[in-house]
DNA sequence: ACAGCTTCGGGGACCT
DNA sequence: AGGTCCCCTAAGCTGT
C-alpha cells in the first residue's frame, strides 16, 4: 500500500516552545509561532502559508517543495539560532505547482490570510496577519478543472470495518468534483475486487482498519493509491451517523447497515474536513447492491484489461478501444459500465433496447452525437459553484447544459417507437430549469472570464449602471488619447506619447533627448520625473493621475456591479 | 534569447 | 512603541 508522503514539522517539538525566554528578546518571532500553531493542527500536509502575493513553505516543507517543484530553497530569518529553509511560489502561479505535489502524492494545506493588513496594524506593530487553513488538497478532494482527470472520477473512499468475530467492511465512496456518492457492504473477501473496480484516488482509513488490513494482506500492494488515515472516531457509528443525518436529512438512517453508516460518516467528515467552510454538495448516497451489477475478482479484471492493460496503462484496454463518448460525463459513465456490468436480464434488456434505438436510426444517433459534443459538463462546473470556487466561465457553462438538455429531450421526444428507457431520459432532461438558462444567457457574455475577479462578463445593457461605469472608463481613455495631443503641442515633443504599464500605471514618455527639457522650466512643475530608461524618459503629471484614478474607480464601481449580478445568479443556480 | 532588475506584500532587525 | 531599512521565492518586465 503506497502511503501518502508523511511530513513530520519541527511544529511537533516546537509548538508550544515559550516565545519569550526570561528578560531576553523573543526566541520565537511571532509570525513563526502562528506558522507552528497552524502546521501543528495539520500534521502530514505541506502548508502554503501565504505572505503577501507568495505561498511560502518553510522547514522541511521547504525542503521537500523544493525538490518536487524544482524551485530554489533559500531562507527566511532564524529560528532558535538556525536559519530557516524556505521556498515559495507566487499565488497567481499557484495553480501548477500545487497540481505538481498532487500527482506526486502529496497533501497540501492552503493557508490564507483572513484579514486586511491594516487591522493587524490597529492591533499593534508587531501583530501578525490572522491567518487559517481554508482548503485542504488531497488526491481524492480536487475540485479544480485542471486538476482532475477529464474522463473518469475521481473517487475519493472510506473503509469501515466492524468486528463481531468475523469482519464485516462496507465501503463508501464520492467522486466530490461531481458529487456522485455510494456505499456498498462487504465481505472480507470481496474487497480487493471492489477496490480493484473502482480505483480510487485516495481511501480513508482507522488505524485499526490498516493495521488489520495489512496484517491479514488482503489487498494487494499498489491497490489504493493513496490512504488518508482518519481519527477513529469518525468511523464510530454514532458519531458517523450523525454526520451522515446532518449532511443529508431528507434520507432515512436506518435504511443503512452500522458498516455503511460508518463508512459514510468518516466519508463525509473527511471531505468537510478538508473543505473546511466551503459547504459540501454530496448528493444522496446510492446502495451499491451486490445483485445487481457483475462481481468481478481482482485476477480476472486485471486480465481483462479493462480500464488499463495489465502494465497499468490506458492505451491498449477495452474502454480506451471502445470509446467513442464525445462528452466526459460519457467517458466517467462508459467507464463505470464497463467496470460492473449488468447481470439482471430486465436491466441488460432495457440498456439494450436504448442501444437498439440508436444502432437502427444511424441520423439520429448521429444527430445526438453532435448535439452532445457541444454540451459542457454540467456536474464539476455546478460544484464548483457550490463550493463558492465558480465563475462566470461556470455558469455560462451551467445554462449550455440546461438548454442543451432540453433540446435533447425535444428531439428524443420527436423519435417514433421510443423504449421505455430514453421515454425516462427524455422526461428528466425535459425538466431541466430552461428559464434559469434564459437569465444566465441575457445576463452574461456567451464566453466569459473564468474568474469573477476578472470581471468584464456581464453583457452590455443588462445593468444601466454597469454601463455607465465602463462608458465612464472609456471616456477617460480618450480624454488621455487627447491629452497626448495637447501636451506634445504645448511641449513641442511630437515624439510624446502617453502609455501605460503595470508598475507606473498611465505616464508620459518622451525619448532621452527630450527629456531634460521637461527637467527644466516652464515643465518643471507640471511633469513629475518617475524613470529613465536608455532611450527614453518617463513622467507623470497630476491630470494624468486625476484621470487614472477616475478609470480605476469606475473600473472597481463596475467589478462591485458584476459581482453583485454574478452573485445573485448564484443564488438561483443552486 | 537571455541576463538582470523590479515587483508584490509582508515580517524582522535595528534604530531612536 | 514607532519608524526605517532590508530581505525574499517566481515571474514578468526592460534593455541589451
Amino acid at each position: 500500500m503506497d502511503q501518502a508522503p508523511y511530513v513530520s514539522s519541527p511544529s511537533d517539538k516546537s509548538a508550544d516552545a515559550p516565545v519569550r525566554q526570561a528578560g531576553k528578546k523573543p526566541i520565537v518571532t511571532p509570525m513563526m509561532a502562528q506558522f507552528f500553531e497552524i502546521k501543528a493542527v495539520n500534521p502530514g500536509y505541506l502548508l502554503f502559508y501565504r505572505m503577501g502575493d507568495f505561498y511560502e513553505l518553510f522547514f522541511e516543507d521547504a525542503e521537500i517543495a523544493s525538490g518536487a517543484l524544482g524551485i530554489v530553497l533559500t531562507t527566511r530569518g532564524k529560528h532558535l539560532g538556525k536559519e530557516i529553509p524556505m521556498c515559495g511560489v507566487p499565488v497567481h502561479a499557484a495553480q501548477d505547482y500545487l497540481k505538481k505535489l498532487i500527482r506526486l502524492g502529496h497533501r497540501v494545506a492552503i493557508c490564507e490570510q483572513l484579514e486586511d493588513p491594516a487591522e493587524a496594524k490597529k492591533r499593534g506593530s508587531k501583530s501578525v496577519v490572522k491567518r487559517d487553513v481554508v482548503r485542504l488538497v488531497t488526491p481524492g478532494t480536487l475540485t479544480e478543472d485542471d486538476l482532475l482527470p477529464a474522463g473518469t472520477n475521481n473517487f475519493l473512499g472510506a473503509l469501515s470495518m466492524i468486528s463481531h468475530g468475523e469482519f464485516d467492511f462496507a465501503l463508501a465512496w464520492a467522486d466530490i468534483s461531481t458529487g456522485e456518492t455510494f456505499v456498498v457492504d462487504l465481505g472480507e473477501n470481496r474487497l480487493a475486487d471492489e477496490l480493484a473496480r473502482l480505483n480510487l484516488a485516495e481511501l480513508i482509513l482507522a488505524p485499526a482498519t490498516e493495521q488489520k488490513l495489512g496484517e491479514s494482506k488482503i489487498l494487494p500492494e499498489g491497490l489504493v493509491r493513496h490512504v488518508a488515515m482518519a481519527a477513529p472516531e469518525t468511523f464510530d457509528s454514532e458519531e458517523a451517523t450523525a454526520s451522515l443525518k446532518s449532511a443529508f436529512p431528507q434520507i432515512e438512517v436506518t435504511g443503512f447497515t452500522r458498516a455503511a453508516r460508518s463508512a459514510l460518516g468518516a466519508l463525509i467528515a473527511y471531505v468537510a474536513e478538508t473543505q473546511k467552510t466551503a459547504s459540501i454538495s454530496l448528493r444522496a448516497p446510492e446502495v451499491q447492491t451486490a445483485t445487481g451489477l457483475m462481481q468481478i475478482d481482482l485476477a480476472t479484471r486485471t486480465s481483462l484489461e479493462i480500464l488499463a492493460t495489465n502494465r497499468g496503462e490506458a492505451k491498449g484496454s477495452l474502454r480506451h478501444t471502445i470509446d467513442r463518448t464525445v462528452t466526459t460525463a460519457g467517458a466517467r459513465l462508459l467507464a463505470r459500465r464497463l467496470s460492473a456490468p449488468l447481470i439482471v436480464p430486465d436491466h441488460i434488456n432495457k440498456r439494450l433496447d436504448m442501444v437498439e434505438t440508436f444502432v437502427a436510426d444511424t441520423i439520429a444517433r448521429e444527430t445526438l452525437r453532435e448535439h452532445l459534443r457541444q454540451t459542457p459538463d454540467l456536474t464539476r462546473p455546478l460544484t464548483r459553484l457550490a463550493l463558492e470556487r465558480g465563475g462566470p466561465r461556470d455558469l455560462v457553462h451551467v445554462g449550455f447544459a440546461i438548454n442543451s438538455a432540453r433540446q435533447l429531450a425535444e428531439k428524443l421526444a420527436g423519435m417514433d417507437d421510443l423504449p421505455a428507457g430514453l421515454v425516462e431520459l427524455a422526461q428528466v432532461l425535459d425538466a431541466a430549469p430552461g428559464e434559469l438558462a434564459v437569465r444566465i444567457k441575457s445576463a452574461i457574455e456567451p464566453s466569459p472570464s473564468v474568474l469573477v475577479r476578472d470581471g468584464g462578463f456581464v453583457r452590455e445593457g443588462f445593468d444601466a449602471e454597469l454601463d455607465e461605469q465602463r462608458g465612464l472608463a472609456t471616456k477617460s481613455r480618450t480624454v488621455i488619447s487627447e491629452l497626448q495631443a495637447a501636451l506634445a503641442s504645448q511641449t513641442d515633443i511630437r515624439a510624446l506619447k502617453i502609455k501605460h504599464n503595470r508598475v507606473l500605471g498611465f505616464f508620459v514618455e518622451v525619448p532621452a533627448t527630450h527629456g531634460k527639457k521637461l527637467l527644466d522650466e516652464p515643465f518643471l512643475n507640471k511633469f513629475i520625473h518617475r524613470q529613465t530608461m536608455a532611450n527614453a524618459m518617463r513622467f507623470t503629471t497630476a491630470e494624468l493621475g486625476e484621470l487614472e484614478g477616475r478609470i480605476v474607480r469606475a473600473q472597481g464601481r463596475a467589478l462591485e456591479i458584476e459581482q453583485v449580478i454574478f452573485d445573485r445568479l448564484l443564488g438561483q443556480v443552486l
